[in-house]
RNA sequence: GCGGAUGUGGCGAAAUUGGUAGACGCACUAGACUUAGGAUCUAGCGCCGCGAGGCAUGGGGGUUCGAGUCCCUCCAUCCGCACCA
């Protein structure tokens, strides 16, 4: 057979491709366009592994099947090249994270190049490029100087905010702000200094600074996240870490909330990233409800959901931070409650969560008074109330909410049931939202959905409260106390941060002598020489990971315009992403943030667009497969001299055991009594014994009621070949020890599914594949593998199976050595695999089912090969259907053709239904639901002909034993089905 | 606890609308060609049964002439959120 060359091809047409740039696009096109796009990398050390690249093959099959049908395709990518991993060896090393990020790209790159991906690399960009990020900066003003307009509802430029301030003041104004802003009128404002204008206007602005309590790690010197922290102490180095009050950047990304959430309905995304997205957002509808307190002038609001249940209201929980708690403590408790909070405030957020059964509160003294009933009812401050929700403070509602009731029972407070359908154990309470009210004055009688809704126009009409809505989604906190980010383009002047000019712009990350913060506690920019602008210091910050990452669909359009953030030539002609794959892990991050600054920038007129990606598809994870060798250590009881005296062998002696053997010893090592492999086991150690035996070394006779040395260890991956150990590579890395197997010949290792990592040596690199198998093999069996959209575990057994279909593709062009395809008019048989295959393969693609157009494929191939087909005019169109999967041999074999031009300027063949249509249907008859026989029917037979057929058929009439059928049902073109 | 997803041979999986369940591939078995086989080709391969046949899509129930697919219910696994009032 001739040889299927992959090595020497794929190299060919990957230099090819980049000579040529076939795979650069332009920006103007008489075709339409299509926008296919991956989540760029972060380049990490380690390099892609072959989980990396599953998103990757299934787009690029994606737009290059868009290509050969006629779209302008933009299939671009780049590098998120900003992140903790590279500064942290930074610190390490103090080599700047700049070289490592580059090394890194250089690996990526040449990894992602081995795969014949069709990107435009003319178009790449990386987020920490100077180029790259004056833009991220430049939108980083626009946010800083809008706010948010709720009566337009949407962003407008802090000039209109300032025109009403000026003329009336703020008590007209509908906008999203911080909490505390106070009602000011046109005076005030104009009674204002600049500086004071300036704070007051930050209240306002999208993006602004307000004081955020932090994890802050003396000794690491840096700012943790919450889960970098674990019980108080840092996850890295165990360093204990303290809260602290910082002020912090932050993104008023709540006042896009609503839209983010309706937004949802109108893009074609995978329905659980919806879903994540909407509790993330978390939108809930409800009332606010105030509370009198006995004895003070100050009110408890909260924040209710169930204003059905107000009448089981049986006591009052505030936050431990709420600013009431001081007020409405009495003297007896004040002690109580001052330890209390302390301790609160002291509790990590982990601790609290990880605590969550222990109910803990404490009494303040006052009491509420029942808005409706008149009631006293006390009021509590426990931390299961967060101050962060709705107001910091909660009606408890013992029967109807868990925690309440968690609550009441340990406080031995009174549960009042206020619904008919409640059912209460010792330890539940029940929140139905079934039955009637009861014991509930005005509402008794209604359902509780009726309740609501006359509750809250009750509260509303006595002026004791409001509807409310509330959403979970909090601002997200914009600055990091790191290096390796974009500069926040802000510097000081008397304290009130000013916006660097756009023409200063990129403000460049600055030279550091250590990647560390200083010793005042400044982020390492506070290192930098003539950090200032005109003396006057700039922002210490950087920006967080998403900020790039934010825009960077946008940039890809017109990556390299020195101009504009992206010409408006460009944003018309390629609007949004078409086609955007990527992982689920980044559902309240980055896919959310992406539409929260897409939402932003059409706002203020920049884009025609307010959601980026029409459609999403997310890859499954690849999880690692381990395998695993068990392992038995006999006693040995003599060895050959010169292995040394007995206690101190050179050599260790290891006996390889079956998964079933292992699985045969418990824990402590023992033999599990009465198993039935008993004798089996025995038997295969004696075999091994006397093997030994023959090499001068004894063991000790196996006694099975004792206790062994069993272990299971980890192999690795790469020396195991379809779960079969690969011995003399196993044998090679173990000098030490004598090896032997209970069975010599072969040895089946056992797997588990584990995260693919190092230490589980399971890591599988698709450059080995590549350089054993080819690209084309890689890209195909990744596809082969199951569903795209399906987590799984990597199992390299089996990539044979499209190894051989491609070989077998290739010999369909070849006699002997010599490429020989015949210009005889193919036979219908031949053009009905075509045509089937054609069909078959683009209906395929276009729903993504990638793995069944795998074998849409090898069936054809199968076929064609035992048609003994070599006809060009079925090869040629099968090489075009074929390229999106497999480039690199579709290229050669197309130029083989005697085409001159790239096989990606092919057009895709169409099918034609006349080669599909058969001479007869076979139908197959059954009888009561069981199926009896096939009779065969011309193919445009009508229904009736079917049924008179099927009816009239000898056999059928046989098995009804002599019963006259009462009805034939026949389905189109599949069964006939007689009902006796 | 809440939300979402998924359960089909020894394994990865297919079955697009309710219509011959297990396509295709791996592994396995037998055979052919070979000095050889880790190459290639042919055949077999869900389970039980010598066979006819019976049983099979996580378990149980239902709708239907007919259910992997639709409905109810229970179970298992994975993922996300998690004191959100």
């Amino acid at each position: 057979m001739a040889d299927y060359n992959f090595q020497e091809i794929e190299k060919k047409w990957q230099q090819y491709w980049r000579d040529q740039k076939v795979y650069e696009v332009p920006n103007e096109s008489d075709k339409p366009k299509y926008y296919v796009l991956d989540m760029f990398p972060y380049p990490s050390g380690a390099g892609l592994h072959v989980g990396h690249p599953l998103g990757y093959i299934a787009s690029d099959i994606v737009s290059r099947f868009k290509r050969l049908n006629g779209f302008n395709v933009l299939h671009p990518m780049g590098f998120d090249s900003f992140g903790l991993p590279a500064e942290q060896y930074a610190i390490q090393t103090g080599q700047h994270p700049a070289i490592t990020t580059d090394e890194n790209i250089a690996r990526y790159k040449e990894q992602l190049m081995a795969l014949g991906f069709s990107y435009d690399w003319s178009r790449e960009l990386r987020t920490s490029d100077p180029k790259f990020y004056k833009w991220t900066q430049w939108i980083f003003k626009l946010i800083y100087n809008s706010w948010y307009n709720n009566d337009t509802d949407k962003a407008e430029h802090i000039d209109t905010l300032v025109a009403k301030l000026e003329k009336e003041g703020n008590k007209n104004i509908n906008a999203a702000c911080d909490a505390d802003t106070p009602i000011i009128s046109a005076d005030e404002w104009n009674g204002y200094s600049e500086k004071e204008q300036q704070l007051f206007l930050l209240k306002y602005r999208l993006t602004y600074q307000a004081e955020t309590t932090v994890n802050w790690c003396p000794a690491l010197g840096t700012v943790l996240s919450n889960d970098e922290v674990k019980d108080g102490f840092s996850e890295r180095g165990g360093h204990p870490v303290i809260k602290k009050k910082m002020p912090q950047w932050s993104m008023r990304i709540t006042a896009y909330a609503d839209r983010l959430l309706s937004g949802l309905d109108k893009i074609d995304w995978p329905e659980p990233i919806k879903e994540m997205q909407r509790n993330w957002i978390g939108k809930s509808y409800g009332a606010e409800i105030d509370f009198d307190i006995d004895g003070h002038d100050e009110k408890i609001r909260v924040f209710t959901t169930r204003i059905d249940t107000i009448f089981g209201v049986s006591f009052m929980v505030l936050a431990p931070e709420s600013e009431l708690v001081p007020t409405i403590t009495t003297d007896e408790q004040k002690q109580a409650v001052v330890e209390y909070v302390e301790v609160a405030k002291n509790r990590s957020e982990r601790e609290r969560m990880s605590d969550a059964k222990n109910v803990t509160g404490v009494f303040t003294g006052s009491y509420a008074i029942h808005p409706f009933s008149g009631d006293k009812i006390p009021v509590y401050i426990a931390d299961y109330v967060l101050a962060g929700y709705g107001t910091g403070a909660v009606m408890a509602v013992p029967s109807g909410d868990q925690r309440d009731f968690d609550f009441a029972k340990k406080f031995d407070l009174p549960i009042p049931i206020i619904n008919d359908a409640q059912v209460l154990t010792e330890t539940e309470a029940d929140p139905t939202k079934e039955g009637k009210i009861i014991n509930s004055d005005f509402l008794n009688g209604l359902s509780p959905a009726n309740a609501i809704e006359r509750g809250i126009q009750e509260v509303e009409k006595r002026g004791i409260g409001v509807r409310k809505v509330n959403y979970k989604l909090r601002d997200a906190i914009f600055g990091r106390q790191r290096y390796w980010g974009e500069p926040i383009p802000v510097y000081y002047e008397d304290e009130i941060p000013k916006l660097v000019p756009d023409e200063e712009l990129p403000l460049n990350l600055p030279k550091v002598d250590e990647y560390l913060p200083t010793e005042d506690g400044d982020p390492p920019l506070g290192r930098a020489k003539d950090w200032s602008h005109n003396g006057q210091p700039y922002e210490l910050s950087t920006m967080p990971g998403w900020a790039g990452s934010s825009w960077y669909f946008f940039r890809y359009m017109d990556a390299h315009n020195d101009g504009e953030f992206c010409s408006k030539k460009a944003r018309d002609y390629w609007k949004d992403v078409d086609f955007y794959m990527g992982g689920s892990e980044h559902a309240t991050g980055h896919l959310l943030y992406s539409r929260f600054w897409t939402k932003f920038l059409y706002d203020l007129g920049i884009i025609e667009v307010d959601e980026f990606a029409k459609k999403l598809i997310n890859q499954g994870m690849i999880q690692g497969r381990s395998n695993f060798v068990y392992r038995f250590i006999p006693d040995a009881i003599s060895y050959p001299s010169e292995w040394g005296n007995k206690e101190k062998p050179e050599k260790v002696v290891e006996i390889y055991i079956s998964k079933e053997f292992y699985d045969a010893f418990d824990d402590n090592g023992i033999f599990k009594a009465g198993n039935s492999l008993k004798a089996e086991f025995i038997n295969q150690i004696n075999r091994v014994t006397k093997e030994l035996k023959d090499i001068g070394i004894r063991i000790a006779p196996v006694d099975l009621n004792r206790e062994y040395l069993v272990q299971k260890l980890h192999v690795d991956v790469s020396i195991v070949k379809d779960d079969e150990l690969i011995i003399s590579e196993f044998t090679r890395g173990k000098k030490d020890s004598i090896v032997k197997f209970v069975l010599s010949d072969s040895y089946k290792c056992g797997w588990e599914v584990e995260k693919m990592s190092k230490s589980k040596f399971n890591v599988v690199n698709p450059d080995d594949l590549v350089s054993k198998y080819g690209a084309d093999t890689l890209r195909m069996y990744e596809m082969f593998l199951g569903p795209i959209e399906q987590s799984k575990p990597w199992n390299t057994n089996g990539i044979e199976g499209v190894y051989k279909f491609l070989r077998k593709f290739w010999s369909l062009f070849h006699e002997e050595d010599t490429f020989k395809v015949s210009d005889e008019q193919p036979t219908k048989d031949e053009l009905k695999v075509l045509h089937g295959t054609i069909k078959k393969v683009s209906e395929d693609v276009d729903r993504l089912s990638l793995n069944t157009s795998v074998s849409t494929f090898m069936i054809a191939v199968n076929e064609l090969s035992s048609l003994k087909c070599n006809k060009r005019a079925i090869l040629e169109p099968m090489t075009v259907i074929l390229s999106p999967f497999a480039p690199h041999i579709a290229e050669e074999l197309w130029h083989k053709l005697g085409n001159q031009t790239s096989v990606v300027d092919a057009s895709y063949p169409k099918f034609e239904e006349q080669y599909l249509v058969e001479d007869s249907i076979e139908y197959p008859v059954s009888v009561n639901g069981k199926m009896r026989a096939k009779i065969s029917f011309p193919a445009d037979a009508s229904k009736e002909e079917v049924e008179a057929g099927a009816l009239a058929n000898e056999t059928i009439q046989k098995w009804m034993d002599g019963k006259d059928p009462r009805k034939v049902i026949v389905v189109p073109k599949k069964i006939v089905n007689i009902v006796v």
